[in-house]
DNA sequence: GTCTATACTTGGATAGAC
DNA sequence: GTCTATCCAAGTATAGAC
């Protein structure tokens, strides 16, 4: 230990401490919504000071958006390792229902969805936001062209776009169903889904079929 | 100015002021976002005063509802005439397209994806929201049942589910496109929409592919 | 029905003590 | 770095004059 302990400790104590304030912030805005999320119904939710806010991040938006940052890099490094290299429909769509789901239960899009919602009363927002969706557009465009690249499908299918509607469809179900309660839509919706892509499979599946003895259904 | 007159009067005189504040609050959920819309904020768009917010609906979400009311309304008399028989799938998507051109054009959208950020502060708010959706998933249910009602799809498809991803799908583009600006992005998606839909065509069309056939119910 | 004035509340933000 | 105290702006809502 030793070394300048006071210049050190206070430093450890403050990164500490701002982590609480990112995580309160991000709790905060799935409990009570973007127009609900003050310095003060965070520091209220975190347990310590609201001034603590301004001291650590100069606003609220910009706490906002280290939370979604935050949240971003959690659901990254958890995703680029499930998803990152499968490379066949049934697969894909399991792990897409299966991220739905966590990222339902853990609050991860509501608070892309809060903060969505927060860019249109302050515009500056805007792009700082995109900028934190824009590499998921890339990730789902990449798996996309990674089930279809050696299939027919590559020539007709414009992964790009597909991989916007995508992720707009994952955000607008977010939405509704937390409006509607209906989570159970969304889970026959994949099971939809999947029954479709076994119809499809033979046409997709280019490659030998052989992956661990998984067969398709 | 006889009494008659005067009650009759006020009354008229009454209701376009509804109107008038209806208006004025859509507007500024377009311009403000939810969370920028306030009492002072929508009466200062539209020229009055603060406390006929409160006079006239109580609250400024009671109004804000009223508002959304208002937008369905009108959406739901011009498109049930637009799509209301259409029965084959490419007409079907070049109203859709058109549709959410005019959605987005004239702000609808804008209203209601306001209206659904405000749930999560206002949860009060999430089933009366959902009761004016609820009616367009339908409607959205009803238009795909028409053109694969008697195609081989229909056994496959569940169309209320998928009515449900649709609406969720433009919910989300909506929020989207407004972040990124990248409306051409859902242009060309509607573009390759239609392709695979040509190419699909075989399949739906069962029925001799006379243009105005009818013949369902 | 509409406006002015006002009571009350909440929120962003800062100064200064510790 | 953290807390207390405080200022100021903005919001909801109501009372009462016109």
């Amino acid at each position: 230990m030793a070394k300048s302990g006071n210049k050190s400790r206070a430093r450890t104590d403050g990164e500490a401490t701002r982590e609480r304030i990112i995580e309160a912030a991000a709790d905060t805005l799935c409990a009570e919504g973007f127009a609900g999320t003050s310095a003060r119904s965070i520091a209220a939710k975190g347990g310590f000071n609201q001034a603590l806010v301004f001291y650590h991040f100069g606003s609220v938006n910009d706490l906002l958006m280290a939370a979604l940052a935050h949240v971003g890099r959690i659901r990254m490094a958890t995703y680029t390792e499930t998803v990152g290299n499968l490379d066949n429909l049934s697969d894909l769509l399991s792990a897409a229902r299966s991220i739905f789901a966590e990222d339902l239960d853990r609050g991860y899009m509501k608070v892309l969805s809060e903060m969505i919602s927060g860019a249109s009363t302050y515009p500056e927002l805007g792009p700082r936001i995109w900028q934190e969706i824009e590499p998921w557009v890339s990730f789902t465009e990449g798996s996309i062209s990674r089930v279809i690249g050696d299939t027919p499908f590559a020539s007709v299918v414009p992964a790009g776009e597909v991989a916007f509607a995508i992720v707009s469809l994952y955000l607008g179900m977010e939405l509704l169903t937390q409006l509607a309660g209906e989570s159970s839509g969304v889970d026959s919706l994949f099971g939809g889904l999947e029954r479709l892509a076994s119809l499809f499979a033979p046409l997709v599946q280019s490659t030998v079929p052989t992956r661990k003895g998984e067969q398709q259904r």
